[in-house]
DNA sequence: CGATTCCTTGAGGCATCTCAAGGCAAGTGG
DNA sequence: CCACTTGCCTTGAGATGCCTCAAGGAATCG
């Protein structure tokens, strides 16, 4: 395939290969059924039909543990399954060849990863747990076969995608044109809607990420994500105790966040 | 469909309504066949077969004209088509409720646009032309339908998804983690090697788009799109006149860019 | 020819970064 | 159990890169 069409610069932005940490990944037996998943009203089978998902079922998805600040999958691993999260935290980043990190993402319970890998047949990203996880591995070629079955599938599978598009382009919208008191707020925002959607607390709740990992999301330093979060407190909008937040006022933080709600 | 899981902060980050401006597009009469496309090997058909391509003339695909300055859809419009740039130049760009925009990207000859509103069924930026341009009209029902008789293009749609999240990528580390010469070197040196896969010379070129456009894409004012012109200029990696660029040091950019060349 | 748009350049300000020091909690080894 | 290390976070002080504001030039257009 040309790639003379390529929209992207990742072939001008030099991508570090990054060292292949062996996996300590446990090498679970268990098989997962999408049908009878408490997580498939928020995964892949979301908007699919009962048949279609039961179509998924025939693939049983394997289970697989990875423990706490372990590789998943490293940028430039070869690309053969996109991953479901089911249980704990991921970040996914990039790594430039002097050494930069970018973390590009944060993925929770019911979310997909590994779909940049498509494009090139190799990861453009890492994915990281954050604590003790477990994943859902769907194989790419399999899901493919799936979905000339179902156009239902195909359709669901498209709309993810774009949905990744799409979640990127906020975030450029966020590191293009927002401050640092915007960025955190629109941070703490999302990240309190994706728990409530998983049933969690909207408005406490424990953050799996360290003050760096926060910063490099939202391009800037690790300090001053630190103090904005003093600053947050100050303004009472928030109670920070390390990691652990509580929202005390969500309109607060979303004026803070800039944008006039609608 | 639930959008529980979604991945994105979009509805975090409350999107402006783009008023939607009478469309200066022509109904043109045109119709198109990719199998004689002069942009078939940067297009959507690049690494299909040939009967495969031959399956997408049937869809006939319809020329449009776009005069420069116009839209060729807003943000929030109903999503229908993908469109493929067939001449001219694009940005896509997104605007919060509060009237900042922030520019996605830019677009040429062989690039598809629009597979950000594949999600919600509704375009998440809007395009608009920078000069004079022709698209191709994609209808994407008509295209999924295609698709479930063909696996190859069904692949090569999800590859063309995938590498725009792959761009985005790109853009995120690029808007995170790097200052204001690394970015404008990183712009230049992907816009050289874009030209240079669609045969123009690729180090001396006209800018399509202006200093705002370039510094919204890049995360900066135009004020300081235009001092690093400058400075780049008296260090001898470039000549600048305006929107004409001729890149005289390459290397000497790809350093200022930042990134050991591995 | 004036109006408009776009670009360049300067001067000063400020948000964020850099560097540095110290606190706290958990882990480790004696 | 204590001393020590380590990782992570907070806070301060000073530096700086980029932004803001402002003025003026060049090209385009009606």
């Amino acid at each position: 395939m040309s790639n003379a069409a390529t929209l992207d610069i990742a072939r001008t932005i030099r991508i570090a290969p990054v060292p292949s940490v062996p996996r300590a990944v446990s090498v679970a037996p268990l098989k997962t059924q999408c049908s009878t998943c408490h997580l498939r009203d928020l995964c892949l089978p979301c908007g699919l039909s009962v048949p279609d998902t039961e179509r998924l079922d025939g693939m049983m998805f394997a289970r697989r543990k990875v423990a706490a600040g372990q590789p998943l999958y490293s940028q430039g691993d070869k690309f053969q399954s996109i991953y479901a999260v089911r249980m704990g935290t991921f970040k996914s980043s990039l790594t430039l060849a002097d050494g930069r990190e970018q973390v590009s993402g944060f993925h929770m319970a019911g979310e997909l990863m590994g779909l940049d890998g498509i494009a090139s047949g190799a990861h453009a990203s890492s994915a990281i747990a954050l604590e003790d996880t477990e994943i859902c591995a769907i194989p790419y070629a399999h899901l493919n076969e799936l979905a000339t079955q179902s156009t239902n599938l195909q359709m669901v599978v498209a709309r993810l995608m774009s949905r990744e598009i799409v979640r990127e382009h906020s975030l450029m919208m966020l590191l293009g044109s927002m401050n640092a008191e915007e960025r955190l707020a629109a941070f703490l925002l999302n990240l309190s809607r994706r728990l409530k959607a998983r049933g969690y607390s909207p408005s406490e709740f424990h953050l799996r990420m360290s003050r760096a990992e926060i910063g490099s999301y939202l391009g800037m330093k690790l300090e001053t994500v630190s103090r904005t979060f003093s600053a947050f407190q100050q303004q009472g909008l928030l109670e920070v105790d390390k990691r652990h937040i509580r929202i005390l006022d969500l309109d607060g933080l979303t004026r803070a966040f800039g944008l006039r709600v609608q």
